[in-house]
DNA sequence: TCATTAAATTGTT
DNA sequence: AACAATTTAATGA
């Protein structure tokens, strides 16, 4: 994806939008470069903005205080985040940092508000959005502490992949082993070794700095 | 456009 | 965790 208006264009919302309204969006919509390990936002700053990834990856994690880091989920090119915390008005409650490269939108509290207020399609999209999260997250806690690392990584795969949160994403995703075992909260050497195991299932080819998804349902339910 | 070199990613111990 | 092998990207002729 090349830019914020690629990426408002792209959405469900966006294309619901007339062109007077689009240009008010984007208007509100800054953009900037995030170098790799960089902060996108911090936690308990001031949520003054919603944040979409224009291209790159980034993860949504907290820093515990005693160097330990807890991963809650990553979000690819086309995927929106921080809309929690821009609804209740409180601080950031989780860091989001680049794990590689990235190009970020971030689009300010009045335009928020006034696409809240105007438009119908948008509150569509964010009910949508709020309620996979939810379903996600429900998913997260129920099977963590059930699954093996095979399934943890397959069931991260799945999600990279959800198609209401993140649209923009297509069967190839340009990860490297290290970036996922990131997520997971693996080493690089297991994740490697469950794409393996999820190659050898038929359900992902692993390539050179990425993997391309055959059967997602195969990777939601693996374990199973 | 092709060849060489550097950087990144993966495989193995 | 460290090293070797492989692939991609970058550079210059």
């Amino acid at each position: 994806m090349k830019d914020k208006a690629t990426l408002v264009r792209n959405t469900q919302w966006g294309q619901a939008l007339s062109e007077e309204a689009l240009a008010r969006a984007l208007a509100g919509t800054s953009e900037r470069l995030v170098p790799a390990g960089s902060y996108v936002c911090l936690k308990g700053d001031p949520a003054d903005h919603w944040i979409g990834v224009i291209d790159g990856l980034v993860k949504i994690a907290s820093h515990w205080v005693t160097g330990k880091t807890v991963t809650f989920t990553g979000v690819p090119p086309g995927g929106w985040l921080g809309e929690g915390s821009m609804l209740k008005h409180e601080p950031r409650r989780y860091d989001v940092i680049a794990l590689r490269e990235s190009r970020i939108a971030y689009m300010n509290r009045s335009t928020f508000q006034w696409l809240l207020d105007n438009s119908i399609p948008f509150n569509r999209f964010l009910l949508h959005h709020l309620n996979e999260r939810l379903g996600q997250f429900i998913g997260m806690v129920e099977h963590e502490r059930l699954l093996d690392t095979d399934a943890r990584i397959a069931r991260c795969l799945a999600g990279l992949f959800n198609p209401v949160l993140y649209p923009g994403t297509n069967r190839q995703l340009q990860i490297s082993q290290e970036e996922l075992g990131y997520l997971a909260g693996v080493s690089r050497q297991r994740a490697n070794q469950a794409l393996k195991a999820l190659e050898e299932a038929g359900l992902l080819r692993v390539e050179y700095g990425g993997i391309t998804v055959l059967e997602v349902e195969g990777l939601r339910s693996y374990g199973n």
